[in-house]
DNA sequence: GCGAATTAGTCCATGACATGGACTAATTCG
DNA sequence: CGAATTAGTCCATGTCATGGACTAATTCGC
């Protein structure tokens, strides 16, 4: 076909093979002839061609259980020769994960949450950059890097990758995405960053690999000391014009006047995130909640089980599920995923939410309330998660 | 190629000849070639099996305009040789459209609402599909229809097209692309049926050739006695899971009792909707308010200037405002578009909408108000561009 | 332990397709 | 009226996918 045109059809070919040979693991060519429909000769081609790119790799010495018939050479996806990072900026910690190209984490990094407001973002950023950069010399260096995912704790444009407000970072108009990338363009490392809230990180590792999975409609509660949400609908994550779509914790709340921290009044957040539940609770009884180190505010109080802890928790939750009832009509989700502290709060904040959220269904049925099985790892798995995708997307890996 | 792929890449480029056509108008086989970046020798082949195919036609007649040269033959789109049809069902009236193959309207009717109530819906769209098919008579008949679009006042399941409440019309739970599918197929035509509701077949008309034309992310607000809204996300229409997404109306707001039509109490449309303002005015002054015949009672209301009506409008507005202000946080849009009796409202009710609105928004630029600028006809509209999209994603156009 | 059966993978001839350049056709312009 | 110009077709070439023939390397039954 001698023209541009003409690679476009064993482009798609290629494509459909690799994604075979993610999905479903080391084949053999006529295995993978099968499961695709090509013709053997077409994906001998293409292995051939991927095998000299090092794309793919052929496994001489496992074999594949046989029932008689030539051996199979297997063909595997070669995963090591490409990585994805993820970093977690979180409330009281910075997480760091390298994750092949096949999505399995390679490495795991914890480190305790720097104050830092007290530091310029640029110079934490660039620390976090140094510690990456060092975490993949041991796996052949940032040359193999494709792509970093964020996570971030706070209000977050997408598009650009800027965190417009983390008040627990003590961030505001932070160009993460710019300033990571820089910091990784001096090290001679050009790669993407996207950057997304935890809740839509947390979402989207829910959705594919926790409670989610399979779900084309899902909603998620988040709560990190503020409350948030993300949308999965029709399979695809909402992000709205700029980004900041499932704010939930900043909508008004008829009747209520108690200043946000948003520099608003009467935000939903300010009668049903930990903190509020928090005065609240020490209003009523006129002694403090202890918190124990790092210790989510929800987590703090489920410990104790006055009535005035059930009675306030309750009032939130009330709260919390008509909020999330709004979104529910708005967005028509099968499925609500508690997460972040939210499930470690007061299980009469619990019941009161999914009663309200029942109540106000439309719907034959209401959507299912779950927990999140991912726990706090859901934000830097979701952040893998997209650094894969956007790797993928712009067909480095 | 000689297999199954091969021919993918002859349709794929098929395609975008025929988008091309459909779009830009007729056009050279020079010029398609230019537009399309295809080799000439390409696009002539495809053109060819499109005149067989009858898809296309040769315009010998007319001319392009020539600087010198060859003169080209232009070859345009056939758009009479199908033809798809769309209902709206309407309070007080039904309309029919019939558009050709490219959109453009060739047939109109509307007839005065029959009261649906006192007669099955199955007998009400069977009067409709005979009505369809003798305007279709005068055109070529009912084998020519593609696909019809259907925008029903009220709440609406699009993947299974039932109609699951209109109050206006009396229906519930009405299987209505059903019903039409079986009418039409005992007239020997077998066409897909696509049914949404007023909202985001209005919206879907504003989008692609109203007031947000060129807009990726906007939300629609309807009002027709009741309140509705439509969200298109990232340039699509959203649904949610069993396809009631965007209903704003049934919101609870928080401290209101007022028992609702939906079987619920304290819904946003016992607040907001002209029913609502209208009671409100009355028990403020009581007098009635007078409806002149068929008319909105928002334009009712418009038409007297009592500071009653001017207060209770004021309230409607705040109220309809933060419910809407709940939407946008959720959905992040950049424009919300007043639809249906909205843009008939007294001005103090718009007002203060746009009021609340621009206060209670997070991001950097509040979202655009503006009025929807195809009046009434954008849910009509909608139906149709349905039917196209439906039409053309099913290969029947 | 040996041939038949079986499965994997390659070779090869064929057919679809797209393409660029040569070529013909039908104009306009000077 | 011929040169320039543009439209459209013809043709040789190269890419790609494919099915069937063919070779390779096993297991299974005897």
């Amino acid at each position: 076909m001698g023209g541009q045109e003409a690679s476009a059809l064993r482009r798609a070919n290629t494509r459909v093979v690799v994604e075979q040979l993610r999905e479903g693991g080391a084949t053999s060519r006529a295995g993978l002839a099968r499961d695709t429909g090509l013709a053997k000769q077409t994906v001998s081609t293409i292995v051939a061609a991927l095998l000299t790119d090092g794309v793919v790799r052929e496994l001489g010495s496992v074999r594949a259980e046989s029932g008689g018939g030539r051996p199979a050479v297997l063909v595997a996806y070669a995963a090591d020769r490409a990585f994805v990072a993820a970093l977690e900026l979180g409330v009281g910690r910075t997480r760091l994960v390298i994750a092949d190209a096949l999505g399995e984490p390679v490495q795991t990094q914890e480190v305790p949450h720097e104050p830092h407001a007290a530091r310029p973002a640029a110079k934490v950023l660039a620390d976090v950059v140094a510690r990456l950069a060092q975490v993949m010399e041991g796996i052949g260096g940032l040359v193999l890097l494709r792509a970093v995912g964020v996570s971030v704790t706070g209000l977050v444009q997408p598009t650009s990758g800027r965190c417009v407000l983390a008040p627990n970072l003590g961030w505001r108009d932070v160009p993460v995405a710019d300033l990571l990338r820089r910091a990784l363009a001096r090290r001679g490392c050009d790669v993407p960053v996207v950057v997304r809230g935890a809740a839509q990180s947390s979402l989207i590792a829910e959705h594919r690999e926790g409670a989610a999975t399979g779900q084309r409609d899902v909603v998620l509660l988040f709560e990190d000391e503020g409350v948030g949400a993300a949308i999965i609908e029709a399979g695809r994550l909402l992000d709205g014009a700029d980004g900041t779509a499932g704010e939930l914790g900043h909508c008004a709340w008829p009747g209520a006047d108690a200043r946000c921290g948003c520099g608003r009044r009467g935000c939903v957040e300010t009668l049903a995130s930990g903190p509020a539940v928090r005065r609240a609770v020490e209003r009523a009884t006129g002694r403090r909640v202890r918190r124990r180190d790092g210790e989510p505010t929800y987590a703090a109080l489920a410990r104790r089980d006055d009535p005035e802890v059930a009675e306030a928790a309750a009032e939130a939750g009330r709260v919390l599920g008509t909020a999330a009832s709004w979104l529910t009509a708005v967005t028509a989700p099968r499925m609500v995923v508690l997460s972040g502290s939210l499930v470690l709060a007061p299980v009469a904040l619990r019941t009161a939410l999914v009663q309200v959220l029942c109540d106000r269904s439309l719907a034959d049925a209401p959507p299912l309330v779950v927990a999140g099985v991912l726990g706090d790892g859901a934000a830097v798995r979701g952040a893998v998660l997209l650094a894969l995708d956007e790797a993928r997307r712009v067909r480095r890996l």
